[in-house]
DNA sequence: GTCTATATGATGATAGAC
DNA sequence: GTCTATCATCATATAGAC
């Protein structure tokens, strides 16, 4: 799946080059809407030229999905079995918002792609990150049942942390229209913070 | 905007079968990603005969957005500054939660369009919705400071909202890669229950 | 109002000189 | 390895007959 590896210098500038100008482009537009012309433009490059780094638009596409997984899947990797159990979980969704912040591109070339139904990431969808959520979903769901944090969906609380997590990034042009030009992250940690906080107490308030 | 209305049955018909199309086609595969080859074949017209009835691609989605918008903000204009207030909230997180189980198409439409930087409907996110979201969350800043619910940031709640039920229709590949078969709507309004219920309580453990 | 045929332009990819 | 020139394809939109 990967290519050769590069030998020279300007070859690993000009692949870095091009990746990020594709992690760009394909971000902002969608595979689709992205194109080799505008992408080589960015990466300071002719459209042969860039072809002669990546045989075509879908293995660039390809090789970048795969450079952004490992990125992508460290702060749930990271979360500790032996860990204390709210502590782990509000880590999490603090290492995913800051994920956003920081990686907002990443983010909205995920959302294309699966918002798409996944045309190329699927074998991933269904293989490396279902075997990661299953086995953190089984530590949660253990915690859970001990009764160190309280009744949870394991799964549903995975899909909320992407969900809000990610939304700061993929959903920025809507966040902006109403919040101005606001910096939305710290109130965003610090809803989050109370929100799961609660979530997890062991009983909560019904009325 | 809007076009002359259509006076015969025929022309009738045929509009609401393109708009059904288009929705079906933009919806998966983002306005660049959507032909009009495959619009008009789902529409059973050809290509010509559709672009009698609209002018444009453009024009289409245009259309389209502003069919939307109205079914779109419904569930959040019904929420009652005079009704109580956990049963408004926790009511409009569950007609979201609808909307997006019986409208994914929609939502993801709205997606592709937010995430690509909302070259068509920036005016409309600027406009009605800021209107919208900045009365709503008055009301909802007026509860939490009468101490009705507990202290909350109301346009991070309302963003939650969002994200959270939105994410059920925008990245349903995802979630069914991870669920498998099993409808997660009925999980989800639980959980969802559970979490905003936790949250807009007066005070939360915080160990 | 609806069709066939076609103009026009963009885009992914290749050929071949240097 | 990198470029200019070009091909083949596809997509939006229009012309014009019926």
């Amino acid at each position: 799946m990967t290519k050769s590896p590069p030998r020279t210098r300007i070859q690993v500038r000009n692949r870095a080059a091009i990746l990020e100008a594709a992690l760009e482009v394909f971000a902002a537009r969608g595979f689709r809407g992205a194109t080799l012309d505008r992408i080589a433009q960015a990466a300071g490059l002719s459209k042969p030229n860039l072809l002669y780094y990546f045989r075509s638009k879908e293995a660039l596409h390809l090789a970048i999905l795969e450079d952004l997984l490992e990125l992508w899947l460290a702060p749930l990797r990271e979360m500790d079995a032996d860990g204390e159990p709210r502590e782990q979980i509000l880590g999490y969704v603090r290492r995913k918002l800051e994920m956003s912040r920081d990686h907002p591109r990443e983010s909205r070339l995920f959302a294309n792609e699966i918002l798409q139904g996944a045309p190329r990431a699927r074998p991933v969808l269904e293989g490396e990150l279902k075997v990661l959520v299953d086995e953190k979903a089984a530590v949660i769901a253990a915690w859970s049942e001990s009764g160190r944090i309280g009744p949870v969906d394991p799964y549903h609380l995975i899909f909320s942390i992407w969900a809000l997590t990610q939304h700061y990034a993929d959903f920025e042009v809507q966040v902006r229209a109403i919040m101005g030009k606001t910096d939305p992250y710290p109130g965003a940690e610090a809803w989050l913070d109370h929100l799961f906080g609660a979530a997890l107490g062991i009983s909560h308030k019904t009325t």
